[in-house]
Order: structure tokens, then sequence, then C-alpha cells
DNA sequence: CGTGATTTTGAGTAGCATCAAGGCCTGTGG
DNA sequence: CCACAGGCCTTGATGCTACTCAAAATCACG
């Protein structure tokens, strides 16, 4: 899978390495705009963000591009089928990763408890890939953007009083493409979610959830 | 995973039940229409579809509903993550189906290679979902229909001298839920297909891509 | 053959993309 | 410290695509 969920997988690949040899490299660091993998190449091994931002995007015969997802501290992400990547990924945002080896994939003597944990992150990466598509092919362009803020809100947001704040590292151009967008519609969309009090933008990469509860009803279509 | 393709998943999935106890139950017969499972059912077993067409769909919180895919023969579906379904199932038109039991999921002493398969199948799955995303992003309406169309063609079409043709068991409603327009944009990109000569519309329920490459150049934005 | 469902076609509209200009931040050099 | 240049981001005007509403045509089934 490309993003999986500290739950579940994280857990069960760090107890692995516990008992075996270490599969374990010392944290890297990852300077904003580096890219970390690029599509086609052969995986080399499964990416683990401890801290910063990446970017996984891919693109259309035509030069233009989708963004696939985004990985966030906890998430692992960095092998497709076939041990080959088919997405770039590229940090967004100065970051460190440890690399972990991939034998639970490919391996002969692969680690059951690790494939079963990799399966379910797999699984799980799924379910959110759906809700994406649900999302592409259904919602209008503000109730795209109000899905893409709450999401962030649930897994970066700190509580402040009853809001909820977070950084946001990546371009407006990046949100386009991921919700399939222009810059323009995502800035008007911003516009709106502001205007109806929904948001506060306090600059361009620190956002306030001021009704998470209303931002997720538009999200899910409720207007 | 939701849809695994044959290679791979498949075969492992036989091979493991030949030298175990057999888990594999009798052909069952399912009438258009009927249900196989429903969101939120708990998980009893894989699905392999030996012949006709099922839909996996999804409703939204205000009605509306969308196809996450469709299962061909050959197709194994029919688990989600933590072990409950997260999408319905019905079949499109009769067709035959294999009950396989979960054990390479969640059971305690699965089978490594059962496991691999499957992983590599929600691998695959993923690629696929991947696709779709893009697509739904990023192609108009006529690109989207040309694109499902080259898919099918691929999967089912049966070679017609320099031509593929095969039969579309879906409704236009279900195409358009399935790629994020409404069914009179479907008619209308049909019609246009028509009448630049990429396919042709024998009945309602069969088709035959005239130019395969040239529809194919047309879903990947070529216009 | 008749009835209801599905599909196709048509007219009008809403929403988003495109094209274009102006504003805001950042970093650099005088 | 200020001026300037180059990105991003926002806002505006316009056109096109696809949705909505509506009706006609075709198909499926009794």
């Amino acid at each position: 899978m490309y993003l999986a969920h500290p739950s579940g997988l994280k857990a069960h690949t760090v107890a692995t390495q516990a008992h075996s040899k270490p599969r374990l490299r010392l944290p890297w660091c990852v300077q904003a705009g580096a890219n970390l993998f690029r599509d086609g190449d052969r995986c080399a091994g499964l990416f683990e963000i401890l801290s910063g931002t990446v970017r996984l995007s891919r693109l259309t015969r035509d030069g233009r591009r989708s963004v696939i997802g985004f990985g966030f501290p906890g998430d692992i992400l960095g092998f497709g089928p076939e041990g080959h990547h088919i997405a770039d990924c590229d940090a967004i945002s100065d970051a460190r990763v440890i690399r972990h080896r991939p034998e639970g994939l490919h391996g002969i003597g692969a680690d059951p408890d690790q494939q079963r944990a990799l399966l379910n992150g797999a699984l799980r990466q799924i379910a959110g890939m759906q809700d994406h598509c649900m999302m592409l092919g259904r919602l209008p362009a503000r109730d795209r953007v109000a899905a893409f803020l709450s999401q962030l809100g649930d897994r970066l947001g700190v509580p402040l009083g009853r809001y909820l704040a977070f950084d946001l590292p990546m371009s407006r151009a990046d949100i386009a493409d991921y919700l399939g967008l222009t810059n323009e519609t995502v800035s008007r969309s911003l516009t709106e979610l502001r205007n109806a009090r929904l948001i506060a933008i306090e600059n361009l990469h620190h956002f306030v959830l001021l009704s998470p509860q209303h931002l997720t009803a538009q999200a899910e279509g409720e207007a």
C-alpha cells in the first residue's frame, strides 16, 4: 500500500524488528523539495515519516499532475505492486524519515505477523481511497475543500478551545491537484469557507477550524 | 482488498486449498439483482466470481450512490478492513460465485503464501484505484467513458477482426455512478464516441470497439 | 399489444476552468 | 533599511462543460 496509518502497521513493524536483525536505519533528513523516489523506481524499502510532510504524485501523459496523497508523521509509505514504485514522492517540508527493508513484502521467509500487519494497512488504505474517489465523483468544489480541511484537522489539529488549529504545509496547487480542482477554485472555496465563519486563515499556511462539526457536515454534502 | 485480478491472487488461493482442509464450497448461483453482502456486514468469506457480473457500491449520507467497482469472472472480492464490509455488493446479471473462508486474513495460523498473495492483490488494487482517482479528477466526461470502455475491452473483449466486442452488463446509471457523471452525460458521451466512429452500439448492452487504440488514446486525454 | 422502465435527445442553467490582472509575502542586493 | 524582483495567492470577467429539468424514443416484460 502507499499510505498506511500508524495503528496496526507501525506497531507490528516495530515489534518485528525488536527480535530479529536490525532492519532499522538511522533517521534520514530530507530537505523540502527533495525527492524520496520516482515513478518506476525499484522499491528499495518502506519509508516511515517521523516529521515533516511528503507528497505522492503521478504525471499524466499530457504532463498534468495528480496528487495521490500526502504523508504525515506516523505514516508508512513507499511500495507498490510488483516491487516497483508507481508514483513520485517528494518532501514538501523538511522531513525526517526512517527506511525499513521490504522483506515483509517480497522475501521468501517473510514474517507472518508483519505480513498480516501490512495487509491490514493495505485494506485500510483501500477504504480511504474509496472515500477519496466518492468525494472526487460526487462533491462540489467547496465541499471537497471542506472535506480536505476536516481530514487534516482530524489528523494534525491541536485543540484551541473548541477550535482546531494546524499548519497546512502544502501549496494551494498541491491541494488543487489532490482534489481535482484548479488552484483558483481552491482559493475561492477557502474564502467562501472563511466568509461562512467555518475557518480562519491566520496566514497562508496556518488554519483554524472554527466549527469542525459544521465543516464535516459540509464535507458530507449536507448543505 | 475489494477487487483482485486473478493473476497472483487466484492461483495462490487455489494452490493453498489443494493441500489443506477443503475450504472451497460448491458454486453458488446468485440471481440478477440479489445481494451478496451489505455495508457494515461482518465478513463471512471471500467471493470468487465464476460467471456473471457484480457491482460494489456505497451510499452517501444524502442518499446518492457511488459505484466503487465491478466484479467480473476471475475476480475475488469481499473483505474490507477490520473484518467488516464497507460496501454493498449486488449481482448485476445472474452469477455463479464460490465462497472462500477468510483464514488468510484474520486467523492466527494463517498461511503465509496465501497472505502474500492477498497482499499482492491488495497492492494491485490500490494501483488501480489510483488510476481511477486520476481519471475522476482530471478527465472530461467523454474521455472517462472512453477509458471505461477501453478497460472493459481489455477485460472482456473478444477479437472480431481488428475490433473488440463485448457485452456491457451494467446500466447507464451504474456507469454514471462509477464515473462520477449523470446518466444523461454518459448517454451523450456514448453517442459522441459512436459519431466519431470509435465504437458501435449494436444494442443497449452489446458494444464493439472499432478502434481500440484511438479509444485508449482518448482515454488518456490525448484529444 | 400495452405498460412501465430505461435510454436518448433537447433546452436552459449553474459551476468550474480559463485567461488575466492585482496583491501579498520572501529573499536579494544596493 | 529600503527597493526591487519573482513566486505564490487572491480576485475578477468570460466561456465552456456537465448538471438539471423535461419530453420523446426505445426496450423489456406481461
